[in-house]
DNA sequence: CGTGACTCTCTATCGGTGATAGAGGACTCT
DNA sequence: AGAGTCCTCTATCACCGATAGAGAGTCACG
């Protein structure tokens, strides 16, 4: 029963669960482990930090090893656009998940990440420079991504003076592209994935006129 | 002298620029405007809609009107590298602007900029999906890009435990792929630019072996 | 002129937040 | 037994966003 960063670290996930980032407070943290709130401070210097750990607990949780070398018949581009794929389910996993991982500075799996992506392209012929913009632009656009996507609940007060029909109007082809792909049965998994061959494979191959 | 939303704006901007995102607060911003902090919430309904306010006046500032299309004789790929660096230098140009704008929902000027950009590749002739994806990619990436390049800043505090040669042993593929980058007298410009260019023109075409 | 209504700002206060100071219990080693 | 260390406590700070409700000023109408 011994109070420890583990145990802390273990029931602040759970609370961010139940209530979000926002009710990720000291003080209920300390209530849930049956303790008084300054007692935390024994074992973690501040929030911050506290908001750190968590995140690489939720990094942990979906890769507790260390990530997967792709197997050697696998086409570099399918490795990682999984292993983004990977990235944002954890995520999405828990409630501002995205925030989280955006908040907390230096996180060492997310460095170990970017290590064996970068390496495992460099070994498969990629030049240095180019393994880095394409590692760095799918982690970075991963996350900007799972951002957006956990940010946008408008949460039914928002809504209140807010014209769609008006909003159509404005702004039609961002309108008509919406409509247009999710009429396709198309999902919010499928939207990322396109996108993320978009910056892998590259549109330029089937994008037609180029000028 | 009348107190109104125009000027609460502009002075929280102000306070921004000063403070920071956590320094912009109702008691802070209330005695600059030299009244009382309850007095804004005749003129603001909540924080919440403060800070989207500020993401507005944010973006204004960098594209007052409504931004340019491209000159016929421009590539959309060019234009649209360029609009994603103006909206790059918005964000940079106050202090947490990525989390400023990421945190505001619904921003009427973000639909105007994906509704021109994608208006004009598919008056490029990109069919409207790729058009969709293509845009989509771009401003969720540069968000998601300066989000983590504002949030960069480890006070100096954080380092202290901070082992650099342990951590050049760690992710030897990282590191040397950050000293390479900028050994060649490359700035973060460049880097934000040749990602984006890894987007919009694909790494296929130069990124040697396929598999 | 008077009187109501409307607009805006005030004082007072609420519940909640991260964080610190310092007392004291429990446990271990000498 | 005594000292020292580890851990948790109570008490308290300064600050935050937000609300209630009183009261000035202004303007329009009778």
């Amino acid at each position: 029963m011994a109070l420890d960063k583990q145990r802390i670290v273990t029931e602040a996930v759970a609370l961010l669960d139940a209530e979000g980032l926002d009710g990720v407070t000291t003080r209920k943290l300390a209530a849930r482990l049956g303790v008084q709130s300054p007692t935390l401070y024994w074992h973690i210097p501040n929030k911050a930090a506290l908001v750190t750990a968590i995140a690489e607990a939720i990094l942990e949780q979906q890769f507790p090893e260390e990530p997967a070398s792709p197997a050697p018949e696998e086409r570099w581009q399918d490795w990682l656009i999984g292993l983004a794929g990977r990235l944002r389910r954890a995520l999405l996993a828990h409630p501002d998940g995205a925030r989280i991982i955006a908040a907390s500075q230096l996180s060492l799996k997310m460095a170990a990440i970017s290590e064996l992506a970068m390496s495992t392209l460099v070994g498969r012929g990629i030049p240095l420079r180019q393994a880095r913009l394409i590692v760095l632009t799918v982690l970075r656009f991963t996350v900007g991504y799972v951002l957006e996507e956990q940010a946008g609940r408008p949460g039914a007060d928002a809504l209140d003076g807010f014209d769609m029909a008006a909003y159509a109007a404005a702004y039609p082809t961002v309108m008509a592209g919406v409509t247009e792909y999710f009429q396709a049965g198309r999902t919010v998994d499928d939207l990322f994935r396109d996108c993320l061959e978009q910056i892998i494979h590259g549109p330029a191959a089937q994008a037609g006129p180029t000028s």
